[in-house]
DNA sequence: TAGATTGTTAATCGATTAACAATC
DNA sequence: TAGATTGTTAATCGATTAACAATC
């Protein structure tokens, strides 16, 4: 540990903080499972199609250590990075918008593992507000002060369509959330204070679609040269 | 233009190759709002929290050119990155799990700015088969192969709870799916020909948790000096 | 102990940044 | 023309890989 670690101000590389969350997805999977308690830098770097070096000079990083011959034990492996990513820390968020996407978002049970809870979700539109979603009821825009109030919500996750997701930014930004969470296509125009997570669905599926166009070609080479 | 790139193998550094994902998704939203036809690497820059020199670098890697004083027509560096992710070739997707998420992913209308239709959505539940999710109806799994065969399906989407993910994958991978767009949080064992592309939604998250912790933190400090 | 696996250092490779010439 | 912006080269910085000693 370094001085700068002792300072609190943790730092990483940040392609291997990208990694980190694989893991800790990884391993909280693997913790829920209950089936194995220890883990190798080799099985880690098979199920997710990188080398065990490179597994191993991350977890570097870390304080906890492995134990040769035997890998490394999942429950304090998975301890450091719920500390690392404050996933003890409970945080309240917000959902924007009760399309299809907002809802889904509010039925999904993976946040508990992220410490995190979704306390409620809003949208313009009279006719859906008051149904139920899950066990919210759908609240107008104008209940969005109160509750970031009540709950000390720094987070929103921004789930109308595109034409409206920056008036809905600008919205929250006016009344204090620190960092949203963009489910929309439109790239936001935010102070630089405010931090953004932009989640446009499609950009996974781009890379699927030129991995499916250089494997069409590869293999159309190869079926020229053997002809 | 050197040999490899003549011989169609473009090749990117890979972190420019995520960049060009997100212009891509800039600048089709640009083209359709349609007001601007021209953007400099100062205002992408700006819009993306990234440098403009860094902007320009990854565009040296494309055939476009900007033009000095004017920056880059917006219309040409869109048709190079459309080609480049193949967003012309239309691709049928299917979608395994008609939960909120699938339902959600079969609703989306941002597929067609990348050549990608949603062709059918299944479920186990004889309860949901039938029901339809906007013009789609709810197939039972037994159709699965039928549809792939039908619409030369390559990719699908997995929008099933964790428990069943490496089940409804192993399915697929029988059926001769050549990639997989997963939204468990399962990390999924497949055969390394199969492209698999993870979206834990959760992992954003993270992302934010850990910088509203940061800020926490040289906050906490400044207030301490400041004493 | 022998052997497997970790942890770390050094070498290589790749990405970003700085600087500035080219050009519209 | 003058000036703004691109495009590219070289320098710096960061990340990965290789190699191997440490260790359980």
């Amino acid at each position: 540990m370094n001085l700068e670690e002792r300072k609190g101000i943790l730092r990483f590389p940040k392609a291997t903080f990208e990694r980190l969350k694989i893991y800790h997805s990884l391993l909280t999977q693997l913790q829920n499972e209950g089936n194995v308690k220890y883990i190798s830098s080799d099985e880690i770097a098979d199920m997710l199609r990188i080398t065990p070096e490179q597994v191993r000079k991350d977890f570097s990083f870390l304080e906890t250590n492995g134990k040769p011959k035997v890998g490394y034990y999942i429950p304090e492996l998975l301890a450091e990075l719920d500390e690392l990513f404050g996933t003890k820390d409970r945080d309240s968020i917000i959902i924007i918008g009760a399309g299809h996407l907002g809802q889904a978002l509010a039925n999904y049970k993976g946040f508990k593992n992220i410490g995190t809870q979704v306390v409620a979700i809003f949208d313009n539109d009279p006719a859906k507000i008051g149904q139920m979603v899950g066990e919210l009821m759908i609240l107008p825009l104008k209940d969005i002060p109160r509750v970031i109030r009540r709950f000390k919500v720094e987070i929103a996750a921004i789930c109308v369509p595109e034409s409206s997701a920056q008036e809905a930014a600008d919205l929250l930004v006016g009344y204090g959330i620190k960092a949203i969470w963009n489910f929309s296509t439109k790239i936001l125009d935010l102070p630089k204070d405010i931090i953004v997570q932009n989640e446009d669905i499609t950009r996974g599926l781009l890379g699927i679609k030129h991995m499916l166009i250089e494997r069409r070609q590869s293999e159309a080479e190869k079926s020229n040269v053997t002809k």
